[in-house]
DNA sequence: TATTCCCTGTGC
DNA sequence: GCACAGGGAATA
């Protein structure tokens, strides 16, 4: 699930969940996120008012009221699920924060590939990442400037975080899609107004995934990607059937006949 | 700039 | 069985 839009909609259910509320404990229900704690990490945290929550790229961010910060990154397959202690943990709880007031929030990720660390006033985290991808004030020009020199592909260069924050490789592929543009193209060499058909691309795919949520998170999506996904089926625009490719390790789905 | 690894579940 | 899964840090 995890790419920008819906990072940002399990921001808003854990800051309606936590936000003003002070931590009784957190649970850590799985190696690879106790490998990150140490005990004053977590001792520090105990009696904490979590006083805000944001989102950087796919990164959320709890602000404590000692001027700590948890950092929550859900990779692949995390994703919270709110309830009250004293319930029984949900399957594949890797983590929670247990309020005061009896609030709870977990964790869930079957793959347990999801981060959790936490950072001490004096030493804050730190994000080297581009611009968001649903930054309004982002210009094909600042998209060019950030591409310029880079021999990767357009593709692969979506999703370098360092570039630009929030696509993953859905949302890459859909907003190259819209923009009919082979994901293959040395990221240098896009012309101005090929960027600024991506640049339409990326906010269109994310605008889509933003209006689907809600039907996305009650129960398996419904709502049919442009190309991800799609290998075999013909192009929603020019019928050509959707073809997959390998790119930096990951499947790119692409139509070869109108993405050039 | 391109692989390797982290984990576990699912679908072929 | 085995390949693969929406991510990213570490490594070569």
């Amino acid at each position: 699930m995890p790419e920008l839009p819906e990072v940002e909609a399990a921001a808003r259910v854990a800051r309606r969940a936590v936000v003003g509320r002070t931590i009784d404990r957190v649970v850590i229900g799985h190696p690879s996120i106790a490998r990150r704690w140490s005990v004053s990490d977590r001792r520090r945290c105990h009696g904490r008012r979590i006083v805000a929550l944001t989102r950087r790229g796919k990164s959320q961010l709890l602000h404590l009221d000692d001027g700590g910060t948890l950092v929550v990154h859900f990779r692949l397959d995390g994703d919270w699920v709110v309830d009250r202690a004293g319930d029984a943990l949900p399957p594949f709880a890797r983590f929670a924060i247990r309020c005061t007031d009896g609030r709870r929030l977990v964790l869930v990720d079957p793959r347990a590939l999801s981060t959790v660390t936490h950072h001490p006033a004096a030493a804050p985290p730190t994000f080297a990442l581009g611009p968001e991808a649903d930054d309004p004030t982002l210009t094909a020009t600042g998209l060019r400037a950030r591409l310029v020199g880079r021999r990767t592909s357009i593709k692969s260069a979506l999703l370098d975080q360092r570039i630009l924050a929030g696509l993953g490789n859905i949302y890459a592929a859909e907003a190259l899609w819209r923009a009919r543009l082979d994901p293959r193209r040395p990221a240098g060499g896009l012309e101005a107004s090929e960027l600024a058909r991506l640049l339409r691309g990326i906010r269109a795919a994310l605008a889509d995934g933003v209006a689907h949520l809600g039907r996305y998170r009650t129960g398996g999506r419904t709502v049919a990607w442009r190309v991800y996904d799609r290998a075999g089926a013909p192009c929603r625009r020019c019928r050509t059937p959707i073809a997959t490719l390998s790119q930096g390790g990951r499947t790119t789905y692409w139509c070869p006949g109108c993405q050039r």
